[in-house]
DNA sequence: TCTCTTATTATTGTTAACAATTTATGTTAT
DNA sequence: ATAACATAAATTGTTAACAATAATAAGAGA
């Protein structure tokens, strides 16, 4: 936790990102963060050309850093990546799963499960995630795992963007199955299973029309009087 | 090309990695790059951070930027990657291919061919990393272009630190028959064949001993006096 | 009341100096 | 000659002040 103050910065912002505190098109003002982490501005600028390239948020020249907004088509190039990567790594997971990655998938659908009755929705959304990023590092890919850790974060972005209030949550039962195939070794069906687990998820969005009240950067995007 | 200097500096260091004229290991210091680009260490800061957050350079405390030394696992990891995104890739491809798309790939094969005379390994190794990029880029995911990038940067460091002297180039007529797929429009053989030509480029790789005479890294590795 | 202009404020970008740490150099002793 | 130690140089990390630009507020005129 004695971390770097730049490494605290990407940290809690991902982590608000991921549960959707922070929505698309926040601006990340510098001197907001250096007060709130206690650093210079030099560390906070270091950590906005970090998540900048993990491709979470937007730097503008002379006009600041926002929480990116995803347009549809890289919405979709988002799911027909995870499809590729969720697919490999499903297909490790069913090759290397051990005990006790089994029992953390259970233990983890029960906790998933507990918490979609609180109807506490951020919360939901990051029990959510965990889910699969639980299969990531389960399937022992350092690679996939960075990768998906990054595309589940701007799948929270797009879900915030154009998502239902309600639904476009992961289908609880749908994950259970998944874990079931798991347990069962069945790769063929794991995989099937994932891919339209994650068609299901893309589908419910509506991309028709994007949540309004979008952070100051509808603002920016007008061009400037001059 | 009038973009910022810390840009300028991402591209120029990428540039280098991807063929072969920076090797894993090497040290990149703060002023000798701030003369390179002539501006300030802050950019050079900023800059390093970026290549840090694409995994291609290892930045240690009080030490300094290196060039990332790939581990042997780590190389693996790559590789499985790269499978799972260029399979998708060619499936795109396929479907998307128009007739200037592939005119470029019969143009590309032509000048890949007569590099491959000229004796040039890093013109080689240069040429053949932008077929695959040309494929990703007819493929037409910005999501899985920019992971491709990413990983046939790190590619290239792992080949540089144990591939042989003078293979593990991409062969030649793979690419040419992958073209040949492409055209025929034949999913399931384009896939096979991109698949089947990076499993040949890994196992032509000898894991058993890393070229020697690496960066200034090996120094850094061992514990501090202390 | 609305719009255009002007002045003020806030924010981003740059620079230079300083502190802390590591690396390199050179000396001494075994 | 080698190893340990002390000194000097170079490098990384931090900080604060300054300049340049953009966002905001205020005011004048239609």
């Amino acid at each position: 936790m004695a971390d770097t103050p730049e490494a605290m910065i990407v940290e809690h912002v991902l982590d608000a990102i991921s549960d959707q505190r922070l929505r698309a098109g926040t601006k990340l003002g510098e001197q907001m963060l250096s007060d709130l982490f206690a650093c210079n501005r030099a560390n906070v600028r270091r950590a906005l050309a970090t998540l900048s390239a993990y491709q979470v948020v937007d730097l503008i020249p002379k006009r600041g850093a926002f929480v990116a907004t995803p347009s549809e088509k890289e919405a979709r190039d988002v799911f027909q990546a995870r499809r590729a990567l969720e697919t490999t790594i499903i297909r490790n997971v069913i090759r290397q799963a051990d005990d006790a990655d089994i029992a953390a998938l259970r233990a983890h659908l029960k906790t998933e499960h507990a918490v979609r009755q609180l109807q506490d929705r951020p919360k939901a959304i990051r029990a959510s995630r965990t889910f699969h990023m639980l299969l990531a590092r389960i399937g022992r890919n350092s690679v996939l795992e960075k990768y998906l850790s990054e595309l589940t974060m701007r799948t929270s972005l797009i879900i915030g963007l154009y998502g239902p209030t309600h639904a476009s949550l992961c289908a609880d039962d749908e994950h259970a199955r998944i874990v079931d195939s798991i347990i069962a070794r069945d790769e063929a069906r794991a995989q099937k299973m994932v891919e339209a687990h994650l068609r299901h998820i893309e589908d419910e969005i509506d991309f028709t029309q994007e949540n309004t009240r979008l952070g100051p950067l509808s603002d920016i995007l007008r061009p400037a009087a001059g």
